[in-house]
DNA sequence: ATCTATGTAGGAATTACTCTTATTTACTTC
DNA sequence: GAAGTAAATAAGAGTAATTCCTACATAGAT
């Protein structure tokens, strides 16, 4: 990835570099504060505009994509080349998870094409509670 | 919904009346910024504040509900009794329209159940541009 | 090492929304 | 119909997330 901003033009920074390692494992998506927070463990004065801009800057690369978790907080994650998903949302710990199922594959296209719509793009979250939080968030067990 | 109102203890000022009325045609939604200028037609010292605690206050009374259409507004529309629904909305001039395809009804449950998640509500929009802008946003017409 | 286009820091600006406070008003009681 | 009271409002300041501005610093080419 490191490469490809190279090649793109753009200049390796350390900052750049650091935010990218926020991302090296799979699957994990941050708000810019939270990787803000993460980059400024290593370089304490990196400013707050600085993750910002290279966030988006990392997403007009593809390298990032924007996620919307409802929460006002835009957050990142890896691009993934092939799968596309969507998420498990916890309301309480806010951690996610991916879910492998994609509504627009199971949509009856004629309700779409037969308003003349054309599709770019679209959401799909489920919200509610991870299996830590379910219990703590008020849940019932069965025979509990 | 206004017998609604008094019933819960609230009181039924004008500014309520106003920014109910704004809902009553089925189907639409309005940001908080769309409704206080509306209701500004009538009112016109009415605080935007005003605007956001009544919507809020109807919205916890369940009269309206709550849409996030990515953009960074929360919107609002009457809620339906019966009907759940998703929504299509435009890219271009911000219209929706409602869909009614609801993916949790696809979704093979294992999926979730597996992974002990407990779903509490769910989110699903689809973005892309509606007939009287798609032609405006570069849609190439087949054979033309 | 030097050069310079690009990146950075830090603060100000913007946007959507909420809080504070003094004033007004919807509803009640007489 | 007048007066009291708690809730609602207006106006503006405050907040949180994000973006803009710009003088200064530096990565990468020479």
């Amino acid at each position: 990835m490191i490469d490809r901003l190279r090649s793109e033009g753009y200049r390796v920074t350390p900052q750049r570099q650091e935010i990218l390692r926020c991302f090296k494992a799979r699957g994990k998506h941050y708000s810019a504060e939270e990787v803000h927070r993460k980059v400024r463990r290593r370089f304490p004065n990196v400013s707050l505009d600085t993750v910002y801009r290279n966030l988006n800057t990392l997403k007009e690369l593809g390298i990032l994509e924007v996620l919307n978790f409802d929460d006002g907080k835009v957050r990142y994650e890896l691009a993934r080349e092939s799968a596309h998903h969507h998420h498990l949302i916890c309301l309480k710990c806010g951690e996610s998870q991916e879910l492998d199922f994609c509504p627009l594959k199971f949509i009856d296209s004629a309700l779409i094409r037969e308003r003349n719509f054309r599709v770019e793009r679209h959401s799909f979250e489920i919200y509610g509670y991870c299996s830590s939080c379910a219990g703590a968030a008020g849940n019932r067990r069965p025979g509990g």
